[in-house]
DNA sequence: CATGAATGAGGTTTCATTCAT
DNA sequence: TATGAATGAAACCTCATTCAT
């Protein structure tokens, strides 16, 4: 028992040395033995929890896109029934807030997401939410969708851009708060749209 | 004369060893000797031609945002005084287009991005397509927006997200097509419902 | 006493683990933390039986030298008072067999016997052998030696060196066969002739 | 072609330094570090001549190798037509001279022939010495051979276990001339006796 | 006594960059 | 100007060994 709790600990430890590393120095002053020194553990130590240096990355991406989906997935279980409208400000709430809340830390782990192999990480965080917007968007009050599997791709990708851009440039908060009220917008009214004009039956 | 002429081809020559060997190895089997090597160049020249592999990668990156740019500007231009509509469909599809058609380059030149600094990239893309949408948007025939800036900002963000996933899920072509179709759709509605509705005057 | 079996038990499963590791992964696989886990034991444990991975090293190929020593010692006392060439055959076939029978464990060995030290090792092997040979030699039916030390050295090592060779080759048994059988006529004549005519008084 | 000089000394001087290593420390202590700073060359250097450590350590080994083996050749060459005891002489002389010239040398060279996999190691030598004796022993005057495979097979492994003891022994001199002559009359006994009496027929 | 998490020295290898030729 | 051998800092990772539990 007291060893699980310790080496929960230690992993903690390297899970938030390896963010504070990359924070400082970003991916390429990202070493193992720089994050072992700041965890206060011993690379052998390190090595013992992450087989190497990828699998430590993967696993701190992971952790930070699941948070992420888990605020996507929370705010679509909770708007189910309601107009498009109210889902397509909770979707837009949610992702931001998750990714604006430490800005550093997402945009610190772009790097990490391209070097660990994009596609697999990508589809996780797309899966998941797709499927939890999807969802959603069957039980809308106010409209019927075909393709929603095209539908929430889109949704649950074009967010993404903006925010990224966001993260990218250090916008100041004022810039945020207009984009997230057009990303409502946007949104809002991509799926009035969708709703009444169906996609070409060539589509997947 | 003659020695610019060979200069030219000697950084052409480089700018296309760079992604071969990043479309081989990705990019963490990019280093200069190979890179030098697949050019047919010593190691030597390429570092006259380039301080470091910093600036290497930068300007390969740039070289093909660049292109990118170039293709949203044309558009642009080219529908001047058209519907809000005509223009969603072209901006979305000078985007697509031009990173699809060598949708590996792209993939490839993300892990790039990521390295040389995001921040400054990104910015690169954005500053001018915004300038491009903006003086576009300006001569709608049938709307007239405030806060142009913010719109063309969220605009030119929301289609990189979802060629990115496109890209990160090696898609099929099939999947593609329908997305493009739907961001012409959610383009085109939201540039409508933007109109009516103006931004909150708080914004930048 | 029942500690003492145990003790056993596990000194002997540790010993069959090191062999078991070293046919699997050579010995650039040989860990200490290997061995333990293939042997079912703790790591700590383990160190409660060796001080260091040499000592277990050294235990281990001990007791393979000492079975082929054992093997060669119990030929030696069956052919007192019998012919030279019975001897040679005696011989030959002893320690032939000893090392033949798992060609694996001994082709395994040899690196741990270059790793653990060379000389002590060959040392233990040559001297008690040896020993064994002098003594039967001395009861030898038709010849008389001086000299035995010197005779008997040449003749336990000069059949080393064929065997080595056949392990590493990986021979197949049809040339182990024919290998046996020179040995013997080789042994045998050298015997016969070393008899009659003495080594030079100036050697040891 | 002044590049290739000192590309030459650079390797000469690697495998100097290597043998150098290897006698101070053994081959627990022969790293490529040591050897680069050994040898007066920088470690990047020691990796352009050599992609790895196993391959520096086999061409060392190899070196040595063919001395020997060329060293039997030529004894071989000059041998041919003459009586089998000349022969024998002729062989052990040029092995064990070669061996024992610096015997250190030879010694430290067992680890890394069990290093870096004894089996092709072996068979290089044994390979081209037995070609080399069985042409020699074709043109013996005074006796003809059947299975003339397994006869240099067993003539050319047989000498190797004496010499490597001697060498794992440090024996003093008067031991080695004393088993150089054993050597002679053992194997000169068995070319006599092997020439009277073939091998089994069932024999490779 | 047994366990196995923790340690950290030290090994191998890479690769951006320089500079004598 | 072009070359590519040489450099060496620094990265990743292993594994024998210890010691608190």
């Amino acid at each position: 028992m007291p060893i699980q709790v310790r080496s929960a600990f230690t992993v903690e430890a390297i899970f938030d040395a390896c963010i504070q590393v990359l924070l400082e120095g970003g991916i390429e002053r990202l070493t193992t033995t720089r994050v072992a020194e700041r965890a206060g553990v011993s690379i052998g130590s390190l090595y013992q929890y992450f087989p190497n240096k990828q699998s430590l990355m993967a696993a701190v991406l992971e952790r930070h896109l699941l948070r992420v989906v888990e605020a996507i997935e929370q705010a679509c279980s909770q708007c189910k029934g309601q107009t498009v409208d109210t889902m397509a400000a909770a979707v837009v709430d949610a992702f931001m807030t998750a990714k604006l809340q430490d800005a550093a830390t997402s945009r610190a782990l772009y790097a990490v997401a391209a070097e660990v192999g994009g596609a697999e990480v990508v589809a996780l965080l797309t899966q998941r939410s797709q499927l939890a917007i999807c969802d959603m968007l069957a039980t809308a009050a106010d409209h019927r969708y075909k393709d929603l599997a095209v539908i929430s791709f889109v949704l649950s990708t074009a967010v993404v851009g903006p925010v990224q851009a966001l993260l990218a440039a250090k916008a100041p908060s004022r810039l945020a708060t207009a984009v997230r009220s057009q990303l409502k917008t946007m949104v809002a009214a991509y799926l009035r749209e969708a709703a009444s004009q169906p996609i070409e039956r060539s589509a997947l």
